[in-house]
RNA sequence: GCGGGUAUGGUAUAGAGGUUAUUACACUCGGUUGUGGUCCGGGGAAGCAGGGUUCGAUUCCCUGUACUCGCCCCA
């Protein structure tokens, strides 16, 4: 017996329905808002994460599946989604395209976690990117975009919270006198050995430590709006107006720091007010420093990563409904051998009209024909009779509906067969 | 990486130191010659792995594993 690998999942006939509902929804909008779809490898070179996400963060320091190939490549499985597309960006030249480049795409995403309620090691993100233009309408405009999806797919209890996090120098400042303010402070004596790591590697991460004794000594800290500088403020009035101008609702967290490190001025978060933990859906922000960082010139970006699993957990934990797409379904069964090759020919026949359809097995009873029938939702069954008389009407045709049953001969079925399609 | 809970047919469950291991749903076959959804009957199908205690363990204990939930972090 072979089981799952820990942390992944089968999704299941049953449950295709939800992840269609999610697609159809997610591509029609993509597509309404402008963005082409771009698919990228489920691996790249180490390197590629390494620069892009930041080596003190927590997703590449362990949450990575890496590994030597047999040409002793070094090779990540994607732990998310913006450095492939931005590498991917740099390498087609995109840059030459009419600019931003606007791009989704809807992928796997691997991290070595332990798996828990709203948490796998291999999930799915829906993501947006805009590459190559600083606008602050376009963070207002992804934002809005992620929002309106939600919204859409018809989620009634979601929170968007923003924040800036400033341009390098200003978040250079900033992180020098948060530092000095810890060390200086009390707090350097305390007991959260999580945060003695993070003032060594990315101090920004204290803010969002949820240690009650750090929460004490976050709130009297130094803000990072008091470090921004004249534009960084500029840029998240801009944003935020956008926000009002959709009749977006959202809450200004000064503590909301992101995962990975390539974030710049706006960083946005949507979270769901149904599950206490896990509740992130969406996480997003704008990257300016990212392509250059990869290797291209200095272009800004911005984008969101969007939870599919855990949307799709809240549509079924809501109780969403999902419009169902049920289509006309032929049950074609034969009473003797004799007919059954007849029987063959005319489930062909339906085949080629497009009409979904299934031929019942010949050894058992029309009885549990007729049963397999309803467990299965066909809307009709062909009964083939006996075809010694060819012209006479030996085939039943019974709507499972409705009960309705009627007696054919072959150019009636070939009609109707043709009207139903 | 740390902590809690759980482990019985496909699913969901019951139970007791010695039973033929309960029940429901699902599946499958049938309930007179070729007709379903209700009803009735038959059938297949189970105690995570290893060790210990015991005359005897699926049941008690330990270890492992898996699942699950929480912390960290994230989507």
């Amino acid at each position: 017996m072979f089981n799952l690998i820990r942390g992944t999942k089968d999704i299941l006939p049953q449950d295709q329905k939800y992840w269609d509902y999610f697609k159809d929804n997610a591509f029609k909008l993509a597509d309404i808002y402008g963005f082409e779809r771009i698919d990228t490898p489920t691996f790249e070179m180490t390197d590629l994460f390494l620069r892009g996400i930041g080596i003190g963060t927590d997703i590449v320091n362990k949450e990575t599946y890496t590994f030597l190939d047999r040409g002793e490549n070094n090779i990540t499985l994607r732990p998310e989604g913006t450095a492939s597309v931005c590498r991917a960006y740099i390498q087609n030249g995109m840059h030459n395209d009419a600019q931003p480049k606007k791009l989704y795409y809807f992928t796997s995403i691997f991290r070595y976690e332990r798996p828990q309620s709203g948490r796998l090691r291999e999930h799915h993100q829906f993501g947006i990117e805009t590459i190559g233009n600083n606008d602050p309408e376009l963070d207002g405009e992804i934002i809005n975009f992620a929002w309106t999806l939600l919204k859409k797919i018809g989620l009634k209890q979601i929170n968007l919270k923003i924040n800036t996090i400033g341009n390098k120098n200003d978040r250079n400042h900033y992180i020098k006198s948060l530092s000095k303010y810890y060390l200086e402070s009390k707090w350097s004596s305390s007991e959260c050995k999580d945060c003695e790591q993070r003032i060594k590697i990315n101090p920004l991460r204290i803010l969002d430590c949820k240690n009650n004794d750090c929460q004490n000594f976050i709130a009297s800290a130094p803000a990072m709006v008091d470090y921004a500088s004249k534009s960084t403020l500029e840029h998240f009035e801009k944003v935020k107006s956008y926000l009002d101008l959709s009749e977006i609702p959202y809450t200004i967290d000064s503590k909301l720091v992101r995962g990975l490190d390539y974030y710049t001025n706006t960083v946005f978060e949507i979270t769901s007010d149904q599950n206490k933990s896990q509740n992130a859906l969406v996480g997003g922000g704008r990257y300016d420093g990212l392509i250059e960082q990869l290797g291209g010139s200095s272009t800004p970006g911005s984008g969101f990563g969007m939870g599919v699993e855990r949307v799709i957990n809240e549509i079924i934990s809501s109780k969403i409904e999902i419009p169902s797409k049920n289509r006309e379904k032929i049950l074609f069964t034969s009473i003797n051998k004799k007919s059954f090759e007849q029987t063959i020919k005319f489930k062909l026949l339906a085949r080629n009209n497009n009409i979904k359809s299934e031929l019942s097995t010949i050894n058992r009873s029309l009885k549990s024909t007729m049963r397999y029938a309803n467990n299965k939702d066909f809307s009709h069954i062909v009964i083939v009779g006996d075809n010694d008389e060819k012209n006479l009407n030996y085939i039943s045709i019974k709507n499972l509906s409705t009960g309705k049953q009627s007696n054919v001969n072959e150019k009636k079925l070939s009609h109707f067969l043709n009207k139903i399609q």
